[in-house]
DNA sequence: GCGGATCAC
DNA sequence: TATGGTGATCCGC
């Protein structure tokens, strides 16, 4: 930005940093990244001659196919707001106009206006420097409620020009303008001052814009006029050539100061066009999928595809405190996010068999321990004994932040949402009405990127068929089948009572069919919506040993036991013969000893995944596999790795209608 | 599947 | 005084 004093910022942020425990670790971290490149320079000095020809030519020829994949056809544009959350709290608050302010606290800032920026003051940077630098500054607290009702006045404008279009995050979308272009007969550059004259009638708020023929590109694009501007780039082979051969690589979503930094010390890459000069280097040095998207980002390719709907993977909470080395206090803490976690789980009718505790230590080093187990939780209860236990392994320590992350969904569809708004999304999508508030509750920076799709999903159990209406779901309807995710779905939650009814009605189903398992349990298959059900006709079935345990035989004690009876393939399943011994191989071990009862089933698990893998497809005779229809769909869990999917043979003919060219080529 | 890391917002 | 929280993904075991 003009009028920064980049020198005397940066000054001023080592002065404030120098000698803190952050700082350290900074250093650390970057001494790390220097290794790294030496030896990264050293191995590709030391690469022979006749690899670096053979890789040319591997090049040579992946360059001839992503080049046929390259999409000329489809007008993207790339809004993003201003200042956003900046530009919020200014139009709530009229006298902070003009002058210099930041959302946030004194230990971090979200975002600062544009008056602050010119003293240095960034996102992300911490309050107590961005003051040191303009001592002016007003700090205004976050508030994403109202961040999220501007979010959705802008979405209900770009409603209007791709109601396909994709959030990105509250400030940030995509939107295919190929067809409103088209029927209308205007360029992209119009639709886009009109767009965003339209935004800042219902919003009061100014955004910029990118118009370019993918998303990647159209990223870029946006972010050149910034603020209140906008910048077109043409279908055109020939200006994407020359647009991207002088474009620095950090600019690219998905290259950030680490790979720069390595791209550049290692092959001396500053600039797009020099990934592909330097492409046989690339593809001796990094892995294919890598080496495969930096040629792509070479040839300006990225996004063109209509992707799938996006499901949430994982839920997560954590929190920064002093540090502490009080363990008393730190399994306080622990307990606190475990109830948080839950919370949230609840609210979104999750269940998850991954847990993975996050620790960051005084000297702000970051560590992980995961645990995988063989049943879906959710509870605060269980959250916390199974964190506790990883925690436990790492004491004594000194710490900063504690994170808990649940992932491994059973993607219970079944589960309605404990919180009764939930349900005005529903119907909102089938209504159509964008105005109607959807994101109830917005409690992070930027973790809202495709929320809307999260909540599709999970509401997509109560009609099958709102994927229809549903204006924010990423992808093709037939692609997307919100069936799907009752696919892998045995694990009840036990949290309410609509469920529990549910799981009633369906047993009082008429059509239904006994399988025995090898067991010897028999349980009822019961058909209901075309999705077939499986029920426990037979409690037998060894709950784990921690569910014996009299504290578990709460509420939940029931249906947890359905949970794990669920999740695993009933042939096969697991118990304790008379509380000892193992039901499969015979294996003893006493109910006290837990840990070794839960690495001796993961073992099965194990053994058995392997065995499903390998074998034909025995599945079909299982009872999890869902009965529908929609079937040819199931596969649609495979993810592509990158960026660019171009869709093979629908290149067209350049600038079939794009007529306005761009004058700074 | 785990753990470390990077990235985006 | 003081450097965030959420989610995704990749790589190398």
């Amino acid at each position: 930005m003009d009028g920064v004093d980049k020198e005397k910022v940066q000054r001023v942020v080592y002065e404030m940093s120098k000698g803190s425990k952050y700082f350290e670790n900074e250093e650390r971290k970057e001494a790390f990244i220097r290794q790294k490149i030496e030896h990264m320079r050293a191995r590709a000095a030391k690469i022979p001659a006749a690899d670096l020809s053979h890789y040319q030519k591997v090049v040579d020829k992946r360059i001839l196919e992503l080049e046929a994949t390259r999409e000329l056809s489809r007008i993207w544009l790339h809004v993003d707001m201003d200042a956003f959350y900046a530009a919020v709290e200014t139009l709530s608050n009229p006298l902070l106009k003009g002058k210099p302010m930041a959302v946030g606290g004194m230990s971090m800032i979200s975002t600062a206006n544009y008056e602050a920026r010119k003293f240095g003051v960034r996102a992300a940077m911490p309050g107590f420097i961005a003051r040191k630098l303009c001592p002016e500054l007003i700090f205004v607290p976050t508030d994403f409620e109202k961040y999220t009702h501007y979010s959705n006045l802008t979405r209900k404008v770009f409603q209007n020009y791709d109601p396909n279009f994709m959030a990105a995050s509250l400030d940030e979308a995509y939107l295919d303008i190929t067809e409103v272009c088209k029927e209308r007969g205007i360029s992209g550059a119009e639709i886009a001052e009109e767009l965003r004259s339209r935004v800042h009638e219902e919003t009061g708020l100014t955004c910029s814009a990118g118009v370019a023929p993918n998303r990647l590109l159209a990223k870029v694009c946006s972010d050149i006029n910034k603020p209140n501007g906008q910048f077109v780039l043409p279908n055109d082979r020939m200006a994407v050539m020359t647009f991207i051969s002088s474009l620095p690589i950090r600019k690219i979503g998905g290259i950030g100061k680490v790979t720069e930094n390595i791209l550049r010390g290692v092959l001396g890459i500053n600039t797009c066009e020099e990934m592909l000069r330097k492409g046989s280097f690339l593809c001796a040095l990094f892995s294919h999928s890598t080496a495969d998207f930096f040629l792509s980002v070479g040839l300006g390719l990225g996004g063109t595809d209509t992707p799938e709907a996006r499901f949430r993977k994982s839920i997560s909470s954590e929190r920064t405190f002093s540090a502490t080395q009080d363990t008393a206090l730190l399994y306080q803490k622990l307990a606190d996010i475990a109830e948080m976690l839950s919370a949230d789980m609840q609210k979104e009718g999750l269940c998850g068999r991954t847990l993975t505790l996050k620790l960051k230590t005084a000297s702000f080093e970051v560590r992980t321990r995961a645990v995988t187990l063989q049943k879906y939780i959710c509870s605060s209860d269980d959250i916390l004994k199974y964190a506790s236990r990883l925690l436990k392994a790492e004491l004594p320590i000194s710490l900063r932040l504690i994170g808990l992350r649940v992932s491994h969904f059973n993607e219970d569809k079944v589960g309605v949402p404990v919180d009764p708004t939930q349900k005005t999304l529903t119907t909102f999508l089938i209504s159509g009405d964008a105005s109607t508030k959807i994101v109830d509750d917005q409690s992070s920076f930027g973790s809202d990127l495709s929320n809307l799709h999260f909540r599709n999903d999970r509401e997509t159990v109560f009609s099958v068929d709102i994927h229809e209406t549903c204006h924010y779901e990423f992808g093709d309807p037939f692609k997307s089948n919100p069936l799907q995710d009752v696919d892998d779905n045995n694990c009840i939650s036990s949290e309410n009572a609509w469920e529990m009814e549910q799981i009633h009605e369906l047993s009082s189903n008429k059509t239904e069919a006994m399988v025995k398992t090898a067991d010897g349990v028999v349980h009822t298959l019961k058909p209901s919506n075309g999705v077939l059900w499986v029920s426990e006709e037979d409690s037998s079935v060894q709950k784990e040993p921690e569910d014996s345990n009299p504290d578990r035989l709460n509420k939940e004690a029931s249906t947890l036991g359905n949970e794990e009876f669920f999740l695993s393939n009933h042939i096969e399943q697991l118990y304790w013969v008379n509380d000892y011994r193992c039901s499969l191989c015979g294996a003893e071990l006493p109910s006290s000893f837990v840990e070794e009862r839960q690495e001796h089933s993961d073992f099965h698990l194990a053994e058995r995944l392997q065995k499903e893998e390998s074998g034909a497809d025995s599945r079909a005779m299982m009872p999890r596999q869902r009965i529908v229809p929609q079937d040819h769909v199931v596969n649609q869990r495979r993810r592509k790795k990158h960026k660019s999917s171009p869709r093979q043979g629908r290149h067209l003919p350049i600038d079939s209608f794009f007529v306005k060219s761009n004058q700074n080529f």
